[in-house]
DNA sequence: TATAATATGTATAACGTATATATACAATTT
DNA sequence: AAATTGTATATATACGTTATACATATTATA
């Protein structure tokens, strides 16, 4: 699992780690009962506080998605994929609706915005 | 000039402010040589403090959109077509950057995204 | 098997930055 | 002169991040 961090994102430190470990359960990339990065190992690897890390296990775990154990470490928790990837779905195409409304209005067109979408979808 | 601040919206009251009126400029809506509510009128009437409405114009000021003169109010500024062009685009890439990471949290492919794209652009 | 060493998650207090504020000051219009 | 406008200074509050010490489970070793 690895975890990147941008400092140019905007978004705090622990939302990234939080979104990127989501991203990985519900596309599957990370199976339930799976061993996450020790909250150490991770803080180590991204040179951050272990805080931080814990900041982000901990709204997981609040959210379902994880659990962890003193002494053992975290995992993945029990999902329905289906159930997320239809949230998520629902989230995206109302994001979406945003963005073509204001793409309108600002006068881009259809062509310029999907080249767009597609180089966003690619870079990074 | 009706502006509408969201508590749930996760942005910061001034910048709210600064949104929306750049919308109503690049819109049309308001144009210029248009007075615009007073920093007082508009604390007031929002129910926050005269130095958020400032600071909101200021911003505003800064980016070349309006002009504030002491005594007398805070003005649209006589727009470079080019400039509003530039802004809508960015809004557009703003919008467009949440609505593609939600979607490849989702795993939403590039392909299934785009044609989610055209169908909202070409759908009413 | 017993126990020390190592690895894991947890808890407390503190700091820096950004957002929002109250209040007093300065300039223009009425 | 009175009322309306924008401006400036110092302060409070919330959020993100951190260092360090503590508690529990696993692993290595005698």
């Amino acid at each position: 699992m690895d975890i990147i961090i941008s400092n140019s994102s905007g978004k705090p430190i622990y939302e990234q780690i939080v979104l990127q470990i989501k991203e990985g359960i519900i596309t599957g990339r990370l199976k339930p009962g799976e061993a996450l990065p020790s909250m150490r190992n991770l803080a180590m690897q991204l040179r951050i506080s272990i805080i931080t890390t814990k900041r982000a296990y901990e709204e997981l775990e609040r959210e379902g998605f994880i659990e962890s154990f003193t002494g053992k470490g975290s995992f993945v928790k029990a999902q329905d994929p289906e159930l997320l990837r239809e949230e998520g779905f629902r989230q995206t195409e109302r994001l979406l609706i945003q963005a073509v409304e204001k793409a309108k209005q600002s006068g881009i067109g259809q062509e310029e915005l999907t080249e767009l979408v597609k180089l966003l979808y690619e870079g990074e």
